[in-house]
DNA sequence: TTAGTTGGTTGAAAATCGAAACTGACTCGT
DNA sequence: ACGAGTCAGTTTCGATTTTCAACCAACTAA
């Protein structure tokens, strides 16, 4: 998909799977609920044939898996697999950006915590110390799976 | 940059501005400090015309400002708004997915908390139980913005 | 003077995308 | 049993995008 791979970081590797025009908004149907070829190619205005190979990348790579819903005539929809669901935390950060900076802070979807129905942010949260983490307490760092430059780094 | 509105959320507006192939890998070199436009051409290896499209597309969005570091001759780098900046969880929750599964669990690049030194997590966190939230806890619900639909709308 | 850097623009070739037509397996109503 | 409809695609082809390479203007440094 890329045409090169320059620098390796797990960004792009992630982006040379989902950061192509279509495949995340497939994935955010996905997570809505919105799993059969037709649904979700009338949803999102898609052309067929591209959703056809979007979902096939996505089932090659672990993301979705396909299962029968029915037999006779056997139909299929398109589930979320572990791998798939963990990308909600990415999806939730793009949406909640898009609510403050582009929807002018009114969300036309809010994502509520089930329990209490308040409206989720997204933290990063220390595991270690169990305690969400500001802004102002994060470092970056060379990781075990390569150097990828010595720059002003922070994220 | 989308053929059809189709339903409107903040996850699609985003994509809208972001969503291409190469316009969050910009948005990454920018993070990391690679600032002007000939390193970050060459460190991603895109087109020249495409880069000049894509960060005139992000001037004009707010996200990154064109700012002057040296006269005679005129030199500009790329920095990042507060708008632009407020895109980190995002691609911090993508990078955490892409260390997980797809760079094997190897993190080419740690984000660790300053105090205990773990690598950070990004988390769901509610704000009124104070806690992290699990994706099966989530519900969505239209909100002030726009409604988008009634189907089993699980994130 | 000559070479090199920076930040672009231009144009042609190649790759990708979108719209519509078509297919095949099956169901449902009459 | 017949025609209409649905679902999940595949095929085709014209339109759009992207890439690649060349060119350019302003300036610096040797």
């Amino acid at each position: 998909m890329r045409p090169q791979p320059a620098i390796e970081c797990s960004i792009q590797r992630t982006l040379d799977l989902v950061g192509d025009r279509w495949t995340l908004l497939i994935l955010r149907d996905l997570f809505r609920g919105v799993r059969r070829f037709s649904r979700i190619q009338e949803d999102l205005g898609i052309a067929k044939n591209l959703l056809t190979d979007r979902l096939a990348t996505l089932v090659d790579a672990d993301i979705v898996e396909k299962v029968p819903y029915q037999e006779r005539p056997v139909r299929h929809e398109y589930r979320l697999t572990e791998k798939g669901r963990a990308l909600s935390p990415a999806l939730l950060a793009l949406m909640r950006w898009g609510d403050r900076y582009v929807s002018g802070g009114l969300a036309p979807t809010e994502l509520v915590h089930d329990e209490c129905d308040t409206r989720l942010e997204l933290q990063p949260w220390c595991t270690t110390c169990n305690v969400p983490v500001a802004p102002t307490d994060i470092s970056s760092r060379p990781g075990p799976g390569r150097h990828i430059g010595t720059e002003d780094t922070r994220v």
